[in-house]
DNA sequence: TGTACATCAGTGAACGCGCGTTCACTGATGTAC
DNA sequence: TGTACATCAGTGAACGCGCGTTCACTGATGTAC
């Protein structure tokens, strides 16, 4: 609808004037409405208002176009991720819990961006810029890992690759088991959100870091 | 290669003998190479060496073989889960960590199965078989940390729901990130089955359990 | 300021292809008597 | 034991459809002078 040849996104005339965006807008709702598998280089075009020729001018085929979804997906989580966590403010417990609800939240609210990036097998390698966007989002989650041992005793201190590791590996896997928006759902006596707080707080006891830290 | 005519399927001439078992059989080839969205009725058909409307003898659709696989799957994972948690034996706290690596072993060595069980958007309320199968799976998990909790003092034992969902959505979590066998896995500097095994041993000590009970 | 020209970003027609699905059919199998 | 018949599980030809991709083309835009 909204980016159709009358739309208000600047088309003029004969020129669409922002058909790369427009694409990427139409590949995200149809992949948000049929999974990754169900969208097509010539549904694109058509949501876009364009001939099934033109998507080439931009975009060398359909897994191109994918990429840079999962590109830009990266790019905005890891802006998600680390405007949640707020330099580690107030304190690193309560930063880091924002960080767990940030992720769900991006499952949530952006499932075709979340399934290009996780699901649609796009390989992190394929592209240095993917590479690096996705790389940027851990990075997140890795230094408030880091934040958050800072204070253990060195001798016992688990490693933060590790912790972050597991802290992504539960998120992920509540996010794609509870919060994602198509069938494959599973009811949850709660929601996504209570269960990864219960468990960062038990994982948390774990380490030894019993209540928050610092201020 | 082993379904078509000459196979060793039992198949006698005109009657293929086998149809159904060997379209599963097909799919499942066919998921595992190129994803559930790169799997066709038609090519399931070529591949069982038989025209492209006998599979309609047998399922209704795409969407019903690719549901019965789904369901062969969970039942396959929950009978996996079972035998690893071997009631419980030697003790629990042995017991479950086999069920962890049996979960992971699972995601790795059927990965079509896997990926029709929790990738492809079948609602796993679509099938009462189905269902019933998830649940089995699930049920195991579930029954392994109440007799991990069993333990512990009432006052503050946590739920074993509660902690049998963390547990499901960690596992799923390392599986999906870091032990699948397409282009999207993540690079990971130790086995997956080391990184859950250490995250378990964290939130085992969170909660309060701290050696080996029982024996 | 106007004009000529290069470049860019689209068109639209065409192609081959494989898929899903239907249809009347027929070979093989099982069973009643 | 043999035969007639019903049923089952396939065939193969046909259809409409949408996709990906290529092609020569052309309208719009920007720029040198």
């Amino acid at each position: 609808m909204g980016w159709s040849k009358d739309g208000g996104d600047g088309r003029k005339g004969y020129h669409h004037g922002n058909l790369r965006e427009a694409l990427i807008r139409a590949a995200l709702h149809l992949i948000g409405e049929k999974g990754p598998g169900g969208f097509t280089f010539a549904d694109a075009a058509r949501a876009a208002g364009v001939s099934s020729a033109a998507p080439y001018r931009h975009f060398r085929d359909r897994d191109a176009l994918l990429a840079d979804v999962a590109k830009r997906g990266f790019e905005l989580f890891a802006a998600a991720l680390e405007k949640a966590w707020n330099n580690g403010q107030p304190n690193p417990y309560v930063a880091f819990e924002a960080v767990g609800r940030a992720y769900l939240a991006f499952a949530r609210k952006e499932p075709a961006h979340y399934s290009a990036m996780f699901e649609a097998g796009v390989a992190p390698e394929s592209d240095p810029e993917l590479q690096k966007a996705s790389d940027a989002a851990f990075g997140v989650v890795r230094r408030a890992s880091e934040a958050l041992t800072a204070h253990l005793p060195a001798a016992g201190r688990p490693p933060a690759l590790m912790m972050s590791l597991h802290m992504w590996a539960l998120a992920h896997g509540i996010a794609s088991l509870f919060a994602r928006a198509d069938a494959g759902r599973r009811k949850l006596p709660m929601s996504p959100e209570d269960l990864l707080e219960a468990a960062l707080l038990v994982y948390l006891r774990g380490l030894g870091i019993t209540d928050r830290p610092g201020v």
